[in-house]
DNA sequence: TCAATCATTAAAATTATTTTCATGATCTGC
DNA sequence: GCAGATCATGAAAATAATTTTAATGATTGA
């Protein structure tokens, strides 16, 4: 699967001291050498750029050059396949190289997703989407990076000419909670579940009769005992008292579920509308000497 | 999953008669370039070496050696998936049940996050996050889906104790950038990298000295043209009209590498201040009778 | 100890890539 | 429809990267 690679930590012991040194560097960080210019390599590993060439040649290779690409093939098919196999989160800790964080935060974000399709209920996925669908009208009720979510599904619910609402402010949020009917839908977000503002605003939704989902993670929660829908988020990253990075991906994720399913239960009805607050936005650019979405 | 061959046949039409011709033989036979000179190619496509490195460039690649590695790269990713069978970008239609909408959209964030870190160039992320981490002030633009995007990566900012704005507001984006001085850095926030606002405030930004940074998808566009250091978010989810769902994440994610960038960088620094502001939330929290954060 | 071989490198030669600059084409505003 | 500007292009110069050469020093086995 990975031929050079391979080749390189097998033959390592009938290699000279300084060869060994460049077939070294090479396994412990192959992406960086895809990056450098023999010179620098060289410079790397305490030897010389004819060294590295002669080395290339060793292995079949026709020189430096080629050792690049066709490693930078064996890099991405390696990922690849640990990828593909991969669901586990994985801590970011201090001062480890940024090719290290940016492979934890990639794997973290992948996992967070996966997950959270994998524990979707379907059935009250479509129970929600439906409730969504009859709403008159929609309150959104989140607080700090919750608050984000909430905000970029109201972006949504609003093209679709949906009536909503997404205070950022939680007096806001308990005012407009106490103003919805029967026919109104609330969703209070909030990873913990436990984010007391959050759990008024929704208590005081309920109140005035309306239908309540939750967004949180998956866990035994106040929010999701409260609700009549409670859906989840999975994030079970390490370390994360340091920001909520990958749950909030996970809830976007559901947001955008969510959404894709009201356009589809509701085909003739949105569609039309997002295709217009489109080109409408698009047409304003136009007269203003530009073009494209945000 | 591809990202640059993708870009290359998505952008065809907006290219000279001679660039086509270069992205047409990459498009048809990208496994012969990787064993090409730029001479050989230049001769193939019946133009010369300094058009095809010009075109290099427009694509936002170091150069011709580094198009061939990336290429080798996507070579093996493609054949890989069709060997395992991975799921790319899927589009969503009308109707479908719900649980291929629900796998489309897996498979569309999924991809969206795997292809934005394959097309993350280390060095250029290294300065952006250096630049981050010196700077006295940090501006952020986006308006609609990226003014999101901005107002997550300021909440975060705020939490390490980084001077930082982010107004949704354009006009008020526009007056911030004029007090930003040469110690100071601005970041715009489009996935088209067109959106007239946005470009006027980092065009302000730049006037007054600031280092800019540009968050765009991997594209030809004015925003990243105009930046210091341009980050590329990738996403090429089919029916892109009906909302730009991927491309949030993946922004979201670049977002996440940078700030665990910044606070690797500085860990000594940041973290204890991330810390205290999650143990002043959670005490604020208990004495209110909860607990955990939002 | 002395050849003989091998690994190694500095520097030269070669090759590849990028930049510059001049040219011609196309587009813009008058 | 025409001057001026802008853009694309390729030839050639400049630069950068890689490879080869040739000389040196180390190691090994008689």
């Amino acid at each position: 699967m990975a031929p050079i690679l391979h080749a390189l930590a097998q033959e390592q012991e009938r290699l000279s001291q300084q060869e060994r040194r460049i077939a070294d560097f090479i396994l412990s960080s192959p992406s960086e050498v895809v990056h450098m210019g023999i010179k620098e390599l060289a410079e790397q590993c305490g030897t010389s750029p004819a060294t590295v060439t002669r080395f290339c040649k060793a292995f079949h290779l026709k020189g430096y050059p080629d050792l690049k690409v066709k490693l930078s093939a064996e890099i991405a098919h390696t990922e690849m396949q640990e990828r593909s196999g991969m669901s586990s989160y994985q801590d970011i800790v201090a001062n480890n190289p940024l090719s290290q964080i940016v492979e934890a935060m990639e794997a973290n974000h992948l996992a967070s997703i996966r997950d959270t399709t994998s524990l979707l209920d379907m059935e009250r996925l479509a129970q929600a989407i439906r409730l969504l669908c009859a709403a008159d009208r929609i309150d959104l009720y989140g607080v700090a990076t919750s608050s984000i979510v909430a905000q970029d599904f109201y972006q949504k619910l609003i093209r679709i000419g949906k009536n909503c609402t997404a205070f950022a402010d939680s007096h806001m949020q308990i005012t407009s909670a106490s103003t919805l009917s029967g026919r109104d839908v609330a969703v209070a977000i909030s990873y913990s579940g436990e984010t007391l503002e959050t759990i008024d605003a929704l208590a005081c939704a309920k109140d005035s009769g309306a239908a309540t989902i939750s967004l949180t993670s998956y866990s035994s929660n106040t929010l999701a005992a409260m609700a009549d829908i409670p859906l989840f988020a999975s994030s079970l990253e390490k370390g994360m008292r340091r920001g909520d990075m990958a749950s909030r991906i996970a809830q976007l994720h559901l947001v955008d579920i969510l959404f894709m399913g009201m356009n589809s239960e509701q085909f003739g009805q949105y569609v039309p509308k997002l295709e217009q607050s489109y080109h409408n936005v698009q047409n304003y650019r136009k007269s203003r000497g530009g073009h494209f979405q945000a």
